[in-house]
This record gives C-alpha cells, structure tokens and sequence, in this order.
DNA sequence: AGTCGATATGTATTTAATTGCATATAGTAG
DNA sequence: CTACTATATGCAATTAAATACATATCGACT
C-alpha cells in the first residue's frame, strides 16, 4: 500500500526488478530463471520444474541452455535415459548461485522497504 | 564490475529497475517516462523531449497520455497554438514527482552498490 | 532386446508490442 | 486572416517475443 486512503498514491505501488546481465546487456538471470533453477534443485526434474511453473517443457529447457551458455559455465547436471526418462541436478555452482540470489533478494525487500516509505511520504504530502 | 579479473562473473552485472504500477499490474512510471518529464520540464516542450530522446513525438505523446489516465491526474499542462505552435509545462504534481523520483533513484543506488558487492563477493569465490 | 519417460531441438504459428504514416487542430504573431 | 509549428490522434505496418507442434534420442530396468 501508497499511503493512506484517499491520497494521490493509494493504489500505485513502487516495484523493482533485479537481474544479472552480460557486456552486452543480454539478460541473464532474472526472477523466472531463479524460479526454475531453484525448483529443478527441489524437484531434481526440468520436466517437474516446468510443470510447477506451468510453463512448456520446451520453453524451461530453451531457458536454461540460453541461461548456461551467456554465463559460460553450467548450472545443471543434464542426465537422459534409464526407466524414468532422465533427470536434472544442479552443479555446485548452480548451488551457490541460487543461494547467493535467494539472499540478494532479502536483502534487496528490505531496502526497498525504507526507500518505498521515503518515496510515497513525499509524493502523498 | 564484478569481482577480481578472472573470476567467475567477471563480465557479469548487476542490474535494477523501479517503477510505479497500478492495482491491475500495468506500469504507469518507469525509467523511460521519468526521462521524457524530466526533458518536458526541462525544454518546456513535448517536441523537444522526444527529439531529446530519439523517440517519435507520436510515441512521447502516447507515453504521457498512458501515465496521466492510469495516474488518475494530469502531470503536464499542455498549450496548442502561436507561432510556435505549443508548448508543454509541468503541473505541480509532475515537478513533485520526478523530484521524488531522482531522490528515489539515488537511494536505491546507493542501496544496490552495498548488495552487488556482497552478492559477487559471495558467488566469485 | 524392448519399453518408458525425460532430455533435446528445429520449425511453424500466434500474439503482442512498437513504430511509422498520415492528417487534423489550435491560436498567436505578423 | 494567413502562415507556422507543436499538440492531438487514428490506423496501418513492421518487428519481436512467446507459444505450440512435431519428432528424435538416450539408457537404466525388466
């Protein structure tokens, strides 16, 4: 919420975005690709991942590799056949990876919280 | 930058967004609109700003239109006619908001630089 | 050796977003 | 009362992005 009902603001949120980017400013890792990741790590399955997410099969796969190949190394551990089709594991740095984001977007709410306050204090005067 | 020479997200960026949104989702204020007001208010005029901006006037138009009926109140005050043609000013809510929005941008500049450094310190090594 | 299900990937289709084009209107200074 | 130029706006056209479709491959387990 903007302020106090009534005020200019009420119902305009402040909303931010975090993502890692290359030099040449291809995206890289964004929120949905953290989501996929994290999930394939629970879940041990691209397939599982992309179900949870409802997104195609074919659009999580073409998420990782395009995701895997600007940052140069892998995050997955791709593995097909056996009775069960396969399956998918994250690398240690996969691991980290997720690990370190997870964190920066703690910390990140946190100083959106001051910085939101600020912003709509002003504004709603 | 990203770490030491060499290490793993050498190349790799840290990158932000923020921007105002309505109940229904629809961003109303982000980085691109905030720069055409700022030049509206700084040249006095629509024209000006876009050609400032490269972008067409049809589309500077069409941005200010689409923030001012999500907004719910105007931010310019627009003048046709004279030799001139016209001109654009800024109402006192348009001044008072990108006001907000430069201080705004500022702090979470200032907030981002202390989470890249912890994020790539964690991941680099 | 054959089955099964997830990984792998090219191509086509649909949808959405952006941009460009064309044209009208206003009103003041000359 | 005419010329000039920025504001105003619909609509066509072009691009880009997301999604769907189709089809192949792999290998542990029975």
């Amino acid at each position: 919420m903007a302020g106090p009902k009534g005020s200019k603001y009420y119902d305009i949120f402040l909303k931010f975005k975090v993502w890692l980017e290359n030099t040449e400013g291809e995206s890289i890792l964004g929120n949905g690709k953290f989501e996929l990741i994290d999930y394939i790590d629970q879940l041990g399955s691209l397939k599982a991942a992309a179900d949870k997410l409802s997104v195609s099969y074919r659009k999580a796969w073409g998420m990782i590799k395009e995701t895997e190949e600007k940052l140069g190394f892998p995050l997955t551990e791709k593995h097909r056949g056996g009775q069960h089709g396969g399956n998918t594991l994250l690398t240690e740095e996969g691991k980290e990876l997720i690990e370190a984001y997870k964190e920066l977007l703690v910390e990140f709410d946190e100083a959106i919280y001051q910085i939101t306050k600020k912003f709509f204090n002003k504004v709603n005067k």
